[in-house]
Parts: C-alpha cells; structure tokens; sequence
DNA sequence: ACAGTCGGTAAGTCTCTGCTTACTGTAAGC
DNA sequence: GCTTACAGTAAGCAGAGACTTACCGACTGT
C-alpha cells in the first residue's frame, strides 16, 4: 500500500472504459450473472468476462460461483477507495481557490 | 446533455491516465505556468501541453494567459462532476447489497 | 454417461492514444 | 527591431487495450 491512492487509481482506470462503467452501472439494480449481463451489451460475452475481471481486479466487484453460474455483484471496496482519493482531491482543490480566490495573485508577481 | 452523466465520463476518463493525474493532484498546491509543470515530470513539455488540454476539456482544469505564460489552476466542476456521478453510484452499490445482505438471495432461484 | 449450458482462457487483430521531434506564433528584454 | 523564452500545433511512431473467434473445463439434467 502506496498510500491507498493506488487501488483508487486501478478503479479509476477500470471505470474509464464505457462498456466497463455500463456493466457497473447495471448491478446496481443487483446481483447479475455473467451470461445476463452480456445479453444488454453489444459486445461478445468473453468481452464482457474479460470487463468483469478487470473490475474485480479494481475491487469495484464481487464475484460468487453458484453451480455453473457465476454471479457478480457490487463490491463498495473499489468505489470506497475512489471516494477517498476524490475527498482528498476537493480539499486540495478548494484550498488551492476557494473563496479568498484573488485573481490579482496571478498577474501580480511571477513568484520566485 | 444526456444526464450529466456524460461530462462524468470525461472527467473519469481523462484522470485515468498516470501522468495527467500525477499533474493534477501537482495542481492542489496551487496555480503553476505549463514550464513549471513539465519541469517536474519525466515526459517532455508538448506532452505536458496535451495532456492539460485533455484535462481542460474535461472541465478539470482553467488556464488564464498572463504574457507568454499561461498558468492553469483547478476547475471544479470537472470534479463535481465525477462526485456526483460517484454519489449517485453510492446509492445504488447500498441498495444492491445494504445490511439486509441475504446470500440466500443468490442460490435460491434461477429468477425467471 | 452423454449432451447441453455456462463462463473463463488463448491467440490474434485493429484502433486508440500517449509520446516524441519538429515547427509556428507570441510576448518580453536588451 | 532582433533575439530569446514560453507554449500550443503538426506529424508520425509505437505500445496498450478492447474486441473477436476458437477452445477448454466444469456443472446440470435426463
């Protein structure tokens, strides 16, 4: 552990791509196994196992193996580590203009 | 605007790539002119140009021209945008699994 | 036991993008 | 006015990754 700003980055990485954010997006209304949620996308179903490995590898889900079946749900892990890095980001942001923003400070010296 | 989930998208996928965050979370600290900026990572100067301008489009950062430099700070509404969009997540990921986690739930039928 | 279904893995292709080296334009200093 | 620094743009290359088809293993039902 870096600093935990590691796993943030490997599911920001993760929900970059479109079809991975669709898959994501679409177990929120629950637990899905795989052949059910490549039936909603366009692409193949070994696309869709190879997305889903790659966001349980971001911890953003959870697999279970039922029989043949393998249900993926929500894992709060990967979205948990993403809401960290962005809380850190916002106090670094509003720090950096927040309400005593002055835009005389830009133009006024070039620092040092 | 197809929800606002769009301009998410963008925020997401522009802080997906090392080195635009490694630039971004530098700007926490405050404003700094493109010069500044490349001076502290491994890639060359251009790079550091296109990678602010994907950041810019994403609506992470600002620049304001100040003679020949341009200084860029953080917007944002980039920022926003992803937050929203992660709270939004937020309440889905709980409902999908909250405290009444039943893993009963998962082998007890083939739904339909 | 055999056929069918479910799903991960392998191997290969093709696009997308991050990086580099030019080059251009603009503002400032002497 | 000429030179020098700053920074965006162009063009081209090379690596990453998203997708496909083909294959294989595992469990289910009859």
């Amino acid at each position: 552990m870096t600093k935990g700003s590691d796993s943030a980055a490997t599911a920001l990485a993760a929900l970059a791509d479109p079809t991975r954010r669709q898959l994501f997006e679409r177990l929120r209304s629950g637990p899905r196994a795989v052949g059910e949620l490549a039936r909603g996308v366009t692409v193949s179903r070994p696309a869709v196992s190879q997305h889903l490995a790659v966001l349980k590898a971001a911890g953003l889900v959870r697999d279970t193996a039922t029989g043949t079946r393998r249900v993926y749900e929500i894992d709060p892990k990967g979205l948990g580590a993403i809401r960290a890095w962005l809380d850190d980001m916002w106090g670094g942001a509003l720090e950096s203009f927040g309400d005593e923003l002055e835009k005389e400070e830009l133009n006024k010296k070039d620092s040092e």
